[in-house]
DNA sequence: ATGGCCGCGCGTCGCGGA
């Protein structure tokens, strides 16, 4: 095994959405391009509810923070990709942050952990299901670049610690124009706010790299379509689900993709899976 | 056509999502 492979996900109900969970594992696996890690959004479950048993049938480990109705997410790592003495529960996920320190918040949202694959240095894995916003000038918009400032505090001193480290999740952040299906009638909209994307850029001030776009990409790649309109079939889309990477991991990265495959499946989640290849 | 779709909850509509 030369390669890991990380994925993210916004499943918009894990109930719900077990099965294509599983079954999107399965294509990967038949694909011989497994995915070691998955990060999920949305759980919409409590703890109480979560499969650990179906992902622990499939070879997968997990951490999770749900929350009734809204949020909720987890990282499920693959137990062989794991060196052997990070396999068992207690010691495949270290260093476990939940949520974000020194911000006050009934929401989960984010996890983070470092994690030991085999043959290669400790990866820190930060998971995130960043808020929505709404709309600009609402309470829930003020909250999310209030989250957003806390974050990027939370990352400073992440990337101190840990300079190999992965961010992903749904960042409700669409970055360019060219992630936005069409951008004229988006402008200051949600998703794409000068206020969104200033935290956007701060990121990749800070070092952190949009692994997307670090390789050629078809025109109008998006990971969200709305339910509505049907906006998956005129492909009236959003990026805004990322993988960014540290820049000690930037060489190491092989290809960035999104696999619009399950968003064609009977009861879709609106988002698609992003998987970033890295190179041991 | 400024709205169409989903998932959830103690529900038969309202809210949140993006």
């Amino acid at each position: 095994m030369t390669a890991i492979r990380f994925a993210s996900w916004n499943v918009n109900s894990l109930k719900v959405r077990l099965p294509h969970l599983l079954q999107w594992l399965k294509t990967c696996d038949d694909r011989l391009e497994p995915i070691d890690l998955i990060g999920l959004q949305e759980l919409k479950m409590t703890d109480d509810k979560f499969p650990i048993e179906d992902l622990e049938k499939t070879g997968f480990l997990s951490l999770f923070m749900g929350q009734k109705t809204y949020n909720g997410v987890a990282i499920l790592v693959r137990k062989s990709a794991l060196t052997h003495l990070n396999q068992d529960q207690d010691t495949a996920f270290l260093n476990i942050q939940l949520n974000l320190p020194d911000f006050i918040d009934d929401q989960k949202r984010l996890l983070a952990s470092t994690l030991h694959f085999k043959e290669t240095a400790p990866i820190r894995v930060i998971c995130a299901y960043f808020p929505n916003g709404q709309a600009p000038g609402t309470e829930k918009f003020l909250y999310k670049l209030q989250w957003l400032s806390a974050l990027k505090v939370f990352l400073v001193s992440e990337l101190q610690k840990y300079p190999r480290l992965i961010l992903m999740g749904d960042f409700n952040i669409a970055p360019q124009d060219e992630d936005v299906h069409d951008p004229a009638k988006w402008v200051g909209q949600n998703l794409v706010s000068p206020e969104e994307r200033a935290f956007f850029k701060d990121f990749q001030d800070l070092g952190l790299i949009d692994s997307f776009r670090l390789f050629d990409q078809e025109a109008k790649s998006f990971s969200w379509w709305d339910y509505r309109m049907m906006g998956f079939r005129r492909n009236a889309g959003m990026r805004i689900d990322h993988v960014m990477v540290s820049q000690a991991l930037k060489e190491a990265c092989t290809a960035c993709l999104v696999d619009k495959a399950p968003r064609k499946w009977e009861q879709p989640s609106d988002h698609a899976p992003v998987i970033l290849s890295l190179r041991k």
